[in-house]
DNA sequence: GACAATACGGAGCGTGCGTTCCGGTTGTCA
DNA sequence: TGACAACCGGAACGCACGCTCCGTATTGTC
């Protein structure tokens, strides 16, 4: 991993760098070669440092996902857990819907870069904040970690229905504050 | 259209039969072939009857946001403007949520069934609907129909991802009601 | 019952994509 | 600097899919 030749270094940077771009763009949908055309490499030499697209996708989207588990972990002291949890859950969705790859990352449940150890770390991360913020009486309580990560996914595809509809969000917000609401017509 | 040889007339019910199962089990992802196959006919058979895959898939998927239109004009002088919305609303995501058909038309926001006329109708019976539920108090008054749309094609996604999580459906029914909480932590 | 007209089936075409293969090139190290 | 291993590019392969073409079969008519 580290005794590479110089060129060889430099073109999986030159990938790598390329790969985030592209899906960053457009998703798992981007052919495989426009990122090589994009990197200024062929094909095969995006093959010689990736066994797959898939892998080369994991490894794109790999560090975010570690940086939201992250993000989450320091924020599982905070003292008001359920504004804390609100800015988080809004601001992951407004990461991931500026970036189809982490979109199509969340949006595959079973597989990929969530089966592997960074996705798990992020759901602990994420079920660790909801559960302070349902303890604190911020949000309502019949949710898991599980239906979180699904209201994401959601909230990710209303996005790209309907783009720049940010008062959307907001009635998914809405809908997780703990229920406490008087009778309407 | 009515002057058909007894087998054609034959062979595009069979088509449709197996296009709409095909459909509603995987969508506009199903192979053509597949349908050919299911409906026990050849792929020239098929394209005899209807110009593209895109055309199949508009015919079968075309009578089902009809039924849904036509039940919103139904609903539109109820006496609760708020239940009916809300049954309505719930109604439509769960039937779609069976039938992936449904889902795959509703997600096409510009083209398709949705450029058709029937995809207007749906849309204006949908806005009527919710107007007169916000006009009634029962529904926040900062959406519109194309707000709701996406919340539903959000809604399916969610299904999509967690299948069987009713209660998440409710998580968007709450925060679709009249603004009227408690100050909560 | 025979003859057009119509419809059928499925092989085949074009395209796009993931992946592999290999002849040529480049970096490394003695 | 020479020689070998590592690496590179991109042509080519296999596959899947939408769609078309045409020899054959079926239907309606006289």
């Amino acid at each position: 991993m580290e005794k590479m030749r110089a060129d060889a270094r430099r073109n999986r940077a030159k990938v790598l760098a390329a790969a985030e771009e592209a899906f960053a763009l457009d998703g798992l949908a981007v052919p495989l070669d426009d990122i090589a055309r994009l990197a200024g490499v062929g094909a095969g030499t995006v093959y010689r440092h990736f066994p797959s697209k898939e892998a080369l996708f994991q490894a794109v989207v790999l560090e975010r996902i570690q940086q939201f588990a992250e993000e989450a972990r320091a924020l599982a002291n905070a003292e008001e857990p359920g504004a804390v949890f609100f800015d988080y859950f809004v601001r992951v969705i407004r990461q991931a819907s500026l970036n189809r790859a982490i979109c199509d990352a969340l949006a595959e449940s079973s597989g990929h870069a969530f089966k592997a150890g960074a996705g798990d770390e992020f759901r602990a991360a994420l079920a660790e904040l909801l559960a302070r913020a349902q303890a604190a009486g911020a949000v309502r309580p019949d949710i898991d970690g599980d239906d979180l990560r699904a209201l994401i996914v959601g909230c990710l595809a209303v996005e790209r229905y309907a783009p720049g509809s940010e008062h959307l969000l907001r009635v998914v917000v809405d809908g997780l504050r703990r229920i406490e609401r008087v009778q309407t017509g």
